[in-house]
RNA sequence: GCGAAGGUGGCGGAACUGGCAGACGCGCCAGACUUAGGAUCUGGUCCCGCAAGGGGUGGGGGUUCGAAUCCCCCCUUUCGCACCA
């Protein structure tokens, strides 16, 4: 054993040989307890970031003491490889994005094995193969067949920097995700979906299952979906043979009801128009108030703005008259883009009646029959001047007074979501190609499953201009209708990236098989995930639509359970000087850099020691360096004491130390040691804060370190201090595994770390036999007492008592009373 | 505006169920070894104070023998949603 830490060689040694002893490929065993672990892939940009080391890292971390555990761990790692970024690429320096995609794959798959994580590697995928996106089309033709892939025409977000379509997911402040400073403009086109609203109500449902999911994550997802009850009720508008329909949530507040308000682009303007008496000013109108909406998308809080358009309405309910006003505050897309305007009660409302002296009429009275001015009292009350319904409780008559509406035919309950069907039309070229084909004769049809895939023809001129490029490629345009055999035309959309990872972990249990998305059985053993790690960035995109595909799969019978991820968990982001990382800031830390200086476990070890998983790392240099020298420490530990250790071999320490068999100095050694192993142990069953653990490897390392001198002297034996070492280098295995191997063979090991089972701490030599209560008056501590652990009370309350120091502050002073907590402190409380 | 999570030394953070605030690491100070040290080792390091002692977990109040932890009010930071009727 070298005298010195090198990591590199070390390394270098331990990943050829965990790829000899193929450690870390798990093969369905129903014999065996299984464990999935897994790590959102990445997109492979060019080059690994520190937020991707720090995911794996967790991951990894929790991979190795799973298997040390006993269970059969999958631990895949794969590739998002379509997208936009490789276009652009080719657009600038001419490299096909197939080129360029995989030889980035190849350089971060390169960063991934020099940081020596447990994948099987055997099970990669990278989602831009025809192997892969063949599964991609052959589910959408699933939801094709049962009507949940769908065309529309519809008015989509539009980047004009992507020249493409996105997904409102991907809207960001009105501004595309990838580009936050240029707005989305809007397109009418025709567009493929997927009918994720005919899930919505399984979406919301099922979250009762996901008790081990971070309430923030389905709070996220509890509002993107946006359910909200309410009803749809009719407003006559005279002189306009279309009623406007409105919808409300407080049906209750409809006798204060003063106007009614529609979005500028409802399409009962163009018909308002055509029948006014000032058609012109209307027209006028309409327009401003479409171009200061559109401007809302952009900016927060516009003022409100609209204009009369000189019709009535009538409510049904009070038969009263109203006027119709446009307003740029109405969202068209949402309910039904009109609303009723009841400016008592909420507060929008509220604002534009005042800014446009539109009366307010208050309908609802709280409790205690107090106003708050100049604000609309929003919440539920009980009805005042509203006819019959005068003296109901909001939610009593809200439910009769919808119930009245459908008996008269004025309207009905209903239920809205926010959440709309998902867009999945990309007018791009590196993506999955959709399956589907426009005959000449027999109209829409998709292509037969025995014909995918429909592959991406390989060279393709690409200008990042105007329609999707595959639209430029005849060979791959034309083709022939598979019911006529007549001249079809290919669609010429590509797939959303995110359908390639809705699914992309349950092609890693089969990911070879070339007839179906994956086989069954190997889904039934490895499902489900039973712990997900990824960026918090994701808890609305990704994580919807993976539960979402999910249940379409579950419909269709190709698993048989409803929620995929049992256990997620969403870790911290890495930043620099206190904002992320990124190349135009300059700030990016490079984690082959870090490798080459320091070796991976010292990146691994101060990536988990520096902050707990979930809160946001700031990385600092000096704080690597004190990783650094930590792991120098550890390996010096053994290196000097191997000799010695090394001549115990294995299994001939004698019978286990026991409490009683050990002197004084050996107890304190072998109990730090325990007490290490049992919080370690605690930790990575619950609460993965891996920093916490890192601190106690550290501390059983000092504690070594100052029992050095004891062991030279024979006053800690040789077992004893054995022991300790290899219970230390056990502890650190997850986060440094490398250093844990090399120390555990030079300790006389023939075994891989890995394959050794998580030994299982000693309660009896880790608790404490002696312990430093504190004793405190009024609360303050002021003195210690050294008592037994089995100490009464009694005995407790007379030493401390008889301390010297305490005596000292009880000078003069009356005892008022004196708690004694076993195990805990001693509290005296003194009167005046 | 609404919702969620935070605020602890010079810094990252620890304190798991109300029970010694500051574990562990960084940094800093002093010393040892050294031609040298940005290596290593030893000791010190919450603040005020020579000390005895006192103060201290964003601020204010409360419950309790006892509060970083529980309750109320306020300030502040980060994130998410943002006219969703």
């Amino acid at each position: 054993m070298d005298a010195n830490y090198d990591p590199q060689q070390i390394e270098a040694k331990w990943q050829r040989r965990w790829a000899e002893l193929k450690l870390f490929d798990a093969d369905a065993d129903p014999a065996r307890r299984k464990y999935y672990v897994l790590e959102m892939l990445p997109y492979p940009s060019g080059a690994l970031h520190m937020g991707h080391v720090r995911n794996y890292t967790l991951g990894d971390a929790l991979a190795r003491y799973m298997w040390m555990k006993g269970f059969n761990v999958i631990h895949p790692m794969g590739w998002d490889a379509f997208g936009l970024p490789a276009e652009n690429a080719a657009i600038k320096h001419g490299q096909p994005p197939r080129d360029w995609t995989f030889s980035n794959i190849e350089v971060m798959r390169g960063q991934l094995k020099r940081l020596g994580f447990t994948y099987d590697w055997r099970r990669e995928i990278a989602t831009c193969t025809p192997e892969y996106y063949r599964w991609n089309q052959w589910l959408f033709l699933k939801m094709y067949e049962r009507g949940l892939a769908y065309r529309k025409k519809s008015r989509v977000n539009w980047c004009p920097q992507c020249e493409t379509v996105l997904a409102n997911e991907q809207v960001v402040n009105g501004c595309c995700w990838r580009h936050e400073e240029t707005p989305v403009i809007e397109k009418e086109l025709e567009q493929w979906f997927l009918k994720i609203t005919e899930y919505a109500d399984r979406l919301l449902e099922d979250m009762k299952h996901l008790v081990r999911w971070p309430e923030r994550v389905l709070t996220m997802q509890r509002n993107w979906i946006g359910k909200s009850a309410g009803a749809l009720v009719q407003f006559p508008v005279e002189g306009c043979d279309e009623p406007l329909r409105v919808f409300t949530t407080r049906v209750d507040t409809i006798f204060g009801c003063t106007a009614v308000f529609v979005a500028p682009d409802h399409p009962i303007v163009e018909k308002l128009i055509a029948r006014s008496k000032s058609p012109h000013t209307l027209r006028a109108d309409a327009d401003r108030i479409k171009a200061s909406s559109a401007r809302a998308r952009a900016e927060v809080n516009l003022e409100k703005a609209g204009a009369n358009t000189g019709f009535m309405a009538r409510n049904p309910f009070s038969h009263e008259l109203v006027p119709v006003w446009l307003a740029n505050f109405v969202v068209t897309e949402y309910g039904t883009g009109a609303v009723m305007a009841v400016p008592a009660h909420d507060q929008r409302d509220f604002e534009f009646c005042t800014t446009y002296a539109l009366p307010i009429k208050t309908v609802i009275v709280p409790e205690s029959k107090k106003l708050k001015e100049p604000e609309a009292f929003v919440e539920y009350g009980w009805l005042v001047d509203s006819g019959k319904y005068s003296g109901l409780g909001s939610e009593d008559a809200i439910q009769k007074m919808t119930r009245d509406a459908e008996a008269q035919g004025v309207g009905q309950g209903t239920i809205q979501y926010r959440i709309k069907d998902w867009g999945i039309s990309r007018q791009r070229y590196w993506g999955t190609p959709i399956p589907m084909l426009y005959c000449d004769r027999c109209g829409l049809v998709p292509v037969p499953e025995e014909d995918l895939p429909v592959v991406l023809p390989p060279a393709v001129k690409l200008t990042g201009q105007g329609r999707s490029p595959l639209e430029t490629v005849p060979e791959f345009v034309d083709a022939s209708c598979p019911r006529c055999g007549g001249h079809a035309r290919r669609e010429t959309d590509t797939m959303d990236t995110f359908v390639d990872s809705s699914w992309y972990f349950y092609r890693y249990t089969d990911p070879q098989n070339a007839t179906a998305p994956f086989s069954q059985d190997a889904v039934r053993y490895w499902f489900p995930v039973d712990q997900y790690i990824g960026g918090i960035e994701h808890a609305i995109l990704h994580l919807i639509y993976m539960r979402f595909f999910t249940k379409v799969m579950q419909d269709i019978g190709l698993v048989d359970f409803s929620e995929p991820v049992a256990r997620l968990f969403t870790q911290g982001m890495v930043l620099k000087d206190g904002s992320a990382m990124s190349k135009s800031k300059g700030n990016v830390v490079d984690p082959t850099e870090m490798c080459e200086k320091y070796g991976a476990d010292t990146v691994r070890l101060y990536m988990m020691f520096a902050a707990p998983p979930e809160k946001d790392l700031d990385w600092s240099d000096a704080g690597i360096e004190g990783a650094w020298r930590f792991l120098n420490r550890a390996y010096r530990l053994v290196a000097k004491h191997q000799v010695t250790l090394e001549v115990l071999k294995v299994g001939s320490s004698g019978p286990a130390p026991t409490p009683q068999s050990l002197n004084g100095e050996e107890r304190q050694l072998l109990r730090k040691a325990h007490q290490v192993l049992r919080h370690v142990t605690e930790d990575m069953e619950f609460r993965w804060h891996y920093n916490t653990d890192i601190a106690m490897c550290m501390e059983l390392a000092n504690a070594l370190a100052e029992s050095e001198g004891a062991f030279a002297a024979g006053k800690i034996c040789e077992q004893v201090f054995r022991a300790a070492v290899e219970l230390l280098v056990i502890s650190l295995s997850p986060f440094a595994p490398h250093l844990a191997d090399e120390l555990w063979e030079a300790l006389g090991h023939s075994e891989p770390i890995l394959r050794v089972p998580w030994p299982a701490y000693d309660p009896g030599l880790a608790a404490e036999e002696e312990l430093e209560l504190p004793v405190q008056i009024n609360g303050k501590t002021r003195a210690h007492v050294r008592v037994a652990v089995g100490a009464s009370e009694e005995e407790i309350r007379q030493l401390a008592l008889a301390d010297e120091k305490v005596m000292r502050h009880l000078n003069g002073k009356k005892v008022v009373k004196i708690i004694v907590v076993p195990q805990k402190l001693v509290n005296i409380v003194l009167g005046d």
